[in-house]
DNA sequence: GCTTAAAAGAAAATAATTTTCTTTTGTGCC
DNA sequence: GGCACAAAAGAAAATTATTTTCTTTTAAGC
């Protein structure tokens, strides 16, 4: 059985052909939004409803296998969960990228400031990427 | 005449007092989302329309005055625009605060492993507040 | 005060998301 | 491999969120 299955079926989820080929999207382009998703989705599965789409989206991001990334002035688009990164936009080309570096000192300074006690934090940073100079 | 009209006139706004009352909420609460503010806006206007509400934040976020806040599983709210900080919000309460620490060391690292060009960052810090604990 | 462009409000339209209900299917078990 | 059944898919309707349209009202310059 291929991997994503796998995957589907630890987080409690059976591996319908709808909702590997989901998965593997989301493998695939790392980042997507329901509207694209379900425009890919059709040119496989000509009949899946938009309510399908979205029901699994639901149980994927309650089961904890994705979630959802809010991004200013654009849609949702929604991920598979994996390490803490940030996600760079590009403001030109729209596309989206993950890169991991340490935010330790800005949160330690926050608790310090705020006396909040952080347990995750969600960074976006828009700009240009280098493609699009 | 009061200085939250003066502030709608210096982005082309009308000052209505319909508006007034929208960015005075702003300035006294600092974070508000549509539904809050339709709610307390029928207080004090018990025939506005949500109509009124939509276009007239519409209309503040292209004049410039207001932004949206995209938060984590949480709905949307406005808040006046002012100097770059980050957010934080509190899983307990549900309360969000403003703070301003500097970045740059992140910034500066993510433009370096990412080739990117950063013109703006979005931070978002989840945990509890002194308050909650 | 008068004029007028813009805003408010009401209602309808559209878009986004969820629910309901019937049919189909993945999976464990023999 | 075939059977049983809970769960998922799909279709349609319902709900929620947001925008548009159209008529009435109003802020602001003169």
């Amino acid at each position: 059985m291929h991997e994503t299955a796998e995957l589907l079926k630890e987080h409690h989820l059976k591996a319908t052909p709808q909702r590997i080929k989901i998965v593997s999207m989301l493998e695939e382009h790392g980042h997507i939004n329901i509207e694209d998703l379900y425009s890919e989705m059709l040119k496989q599965f000509p009949s899946v409803s938009l309510a399908t789409i979205y029901k699994n989206i639901n149980q994927m991001v309650e089961s904890g296998l994705i979630q959802e990334v809010k991004i200013p002035k654009t849609k949702s688009v929604f991920e598979l969960i994996k390490e803490p990164h940030l996600h760079m936009v590009c403001d030109s080309c729209g596309k989206i990228e993950d890169i991991c570096i340490g935010t330790d000192k800005v949160i330690e300074e926050a608790e310090k400031l705020s006396g909040y006690h952080i347990k995750e934090s969600f960074i976006t940073l828009r700009g240009t990427c280098p493609e699009c100079r």
